[in-house]
DNA sequence: AGCATTGTTTCACA
DNA sequence: TTGTGAAACAATGC
């Protein structure tokens, strides 16, 4: 699930909820979601600090803390991980994907698993990284899997820019360059950040591009397009709740026509991800 | 059982 | 040295 625009909603979710309290402790004993700290290293570096606010670029998402005087605190959703803000006693739970309010019995019931919602149900070892503030609510990072990631001052250097920042100029040098396919260049991270798998396959459609063409053929005017469909995709994903909500997702299997045109849907790993694309629309080399 | 999975890092190779 | 692609990583679901 997690890509720039459900990791947008993760950060919004913790600027609104989460900012403000006193850290009274941490749950970092996952050695693999927080490595290469060891457990306690996070915990030492965090308590008594305050979240004072919330990052993103890409999928990557930082809590500064004591308004920039401590350590800033790195969270990463990676595959399958969801932020979880239990409010103090009295307040109400949220979690990166809307749904209902929910008592702070119930989130922790949540956390500790067989929670009806779907989405929190499953074992309490799935809390990965918390954070236990001292007015009694709490900050989780909730993975199924794990490879979601909490780490301190986390380098942020090898990312490019921002999917939803860059500009049209920036956009064409970046991404229009090298002979990788287009949608292995649209997904690199450090050519621009926040474009994954489902999203990539959304926008190169939306702009009828085709994932297989290499990036370097591209001319300005089929690169601005690009560059808008990818605004576009974005914020829509980030208005629609996720990017599972675009018009392509729905269509990639075998069994689908392309809901534009009626031409079949075809399918490749492309940048070492299962790839969907309309083959009347999006082929390469051109028909 | 085997394969696929919305992400990132590492490693091999041209 | 740089760029590209495959494999590894963890764990679950079909």
């Amino acid at each position: 699930m997690p890509e720039l625009p459900e990791v947008e909603a993760a950060r919004s979710l913790i600027a609104e909820r989460a900012l403000g309290h006193t850290i009274a402790a941490v749950d970092d004993a996952d050695t693999y979601v927080c490595r290469p700290h060891l457990p306690g290293d996070i915990a030492s570096a965090l308590v008594g600090r305050t979240p004072t606010a919330a990052h993103r670029i890409g999928k990557a998402m930082w809590l500064e803390t004591d308004d920039g005087d401590g350590p800033t605190l790195g969270l990463h959703l990676g595959m399958a991980g969801r932020i979880v803000v239990i409010g103090a006693e009295g307040s109400t739970q949220s979690t990166a994907y809307g749904g209902d309010p929910m008592s702070p019995a119930e989130a922790r019931a949540a956390a500790a698993g067989g929670h009806p919602d779907p989405r929190l149900s499953g074992n309490p070892a799935w809390t990965r990284f918390a954070l236990e503030f001292a007015d009694g609510g709490a900050l989780l990072l909730f993975d199924k899997r794990r490879l979601g990631r909490a780490v301190l001052n986390p380098d942020l250097t090898r990312l490019g820019p921002d999917a939803l920042l860059i500009s049209k100029a920036d956009f064409r040098a970046r991404v229009g360059s090298g002979d990788a396919p287009l949608k292995a260049r649209i997904m690199d991270q450090s050519v621009i950040a926040g474009v994954g798998n489902l999203l990539a396959d959304e926008l190169l459609w939306q702009a009828r591009a085709a994932p297989l063409r290499p990036a370097g053929t591209l001319d300005d005017d089929e690169l601005d397009a690009l560059w808008k469909a990818t605004r576009r995709a974005t914020r829509a994903a980030i208005k629609a709740g996720g990017v599972h909500h675009g018009a392509i997702i729905d269509f990639r299997n075998k069994d689908a026509s392309c809901p534009r045109c009626g031409g079949a849907m075809v399918k490749a790993a492309v940048g070492g991800r299962t790839t969907w694309w309309c083959e009347a629309e999006q082929s390469w080399p051109p028909v």
